[in-house]
RNA sequence: GGGGAAGUCGCAUAGUGGCAAUUGCAACAGACUGUAAAUCUGUCCUCUUCGGAGUUCAGUGGUUCGAGUCCACUCUUCCCCA
């Protein structure tokens, strides 16, 4: 049977490098599952693999994708599934490494697919929210799907606005399209976690913000003012730049929340992988004493 | 040496007689099925059987039923004149 290897852990542990360490020694190619390295024109502040790294392995998934043009899970897991498919069949194994926690949810697990909602109803909640008719939407909600209701977030206006976006456009209940069963993946999946020690990972976070500055992360936000607006570009490492630019706060500060950002980032990271069962955990300093006796089918 | 302003829970900030005390940041924990590096929640003086209990607003003393808030002195910081 064919076997996914899916590499995961906090940001900043050396998940890129391990990934190509891993398909160089299974002789096989590499699925980004990162939401941000997905587009073209973010590169230093998403920490997107090194040319060296990039020609090293074949990797998907990586600057696929315009910010104009915004990627989704469900079309992600669709052509993840596309890619697989082609790639078992001349090989064995296939990486996937990435820290967007729903995208490597997708890609293992899948997800239960609903319909677009038009963007004018999409624009409409938008609006009802903005409005402050979170209440009027909450009530529509328990009518139309109290199960749905009964678990929410009631809090979290992008839930609310999902829930009924999808209600509307498909007539049937957010809790019934999300309860039907997920079909099996057709092949084995092996998750590797990268460990780090606390202390360790904040240190190289803080080093790679700076290294990030020093390769020129001013010019590269600095390029995509006129994309601002998008949710795309709602990203630490860009969002803190914005605000330097527009004379909000100085650039010292702004590097300082970038650090501080990436850590809340990290640690979220580490309590989403907590939700998965039978992650083999290596510390980043053993990578390479693992990779030399790995054997997926062992796993 | 003279005059003025100020010291609040890691940092910043609110509070001029009823306060364990506002807000932001940071920190810590958590949720997550089409925005996911997004969005949202809880904790954040100490102890707690989560009902409360005990100590707080530079320090000491005082006024008051009651003081972070008023008064006196002390210490510290900043600004202006010398």
């Amino acid at each position: 049977m064919k076997t996914l290897i899916v590499i995961v852990g906090a940001t900043a542990t050396g998940k890129t490098a391990a990934a190509v360490q891993m398909a160089q020694k299974l002789g096989t190619e590499i699925l980004s599952c990162d939401s941000r390295q997905f587009y073209n024109e973010l590169s230093i502040g998403v920490a997107r693999p090194s040319d060296d790294e990039l020609a090293a392995a074949k990797h998907h998934f990586i600057a696929c994708r315009s910010v104009a043009e915004p990627y989704n899970v469900f079309e992600y897991e669709h052509d993840a599934l596309a890619v697989l498919n082609q790639l078992f069949k001349s090989k064995d194994t296939a990486i996937a490494v990435g820290g967007s926690g729903l995208y490597v949810d997708a890609l293992c697990k899948g997800i239960n697919l609903m319909p677009d909602p038009t963007p004018e109803l999409r624009a409409e909640l938008s609006a009802r929210i903005a409005a402050g008719h979170l209440p009027q939407l909450l009530d529509e909600l328990q009518r139309l799907d109290p199960e749905y209701y009964a678990i929410v977030d009631r809090r979290n206006p992008i839930r609310i606005q999902r829930a009924l976006e999808t209600i509307y456009t498909s007539g049937r209940k957010y809790s019934e399209l999300t309860g039907e069963k997920l079909p099996e993946r057709p092949f084995r999946i092996v998750k590797i976690g990268i460990r780090c020690e606390r202390n360790e990972l904040r240190d190289r976070i803080d080093r790679r913000v700076d290294a990030m500055m020093q390769a020129g992360l001013l010019d590269e936000v600095s390029d995509l003012l006129p994309f601002r607006g998008l949710n795309t570009l709602n990203t630490v490492g860009y969002k803190e730049i914005f605000e330097y630019l527009d004379g909000i706060k100085s650039l010292e500060q702004a590097i300082t929340e970038i650090k501080n950002h990436t850590w809340q980032y990290a640690k979220k990271q580490i309590t989403w992988l907590k939700r998965y069962d039978g992650i083999s955990w290596v510390d980043r300093n053993n990578f390479e004493d693992f990779l030399q006796v790995f054997d997926p089918k062992r796993y």
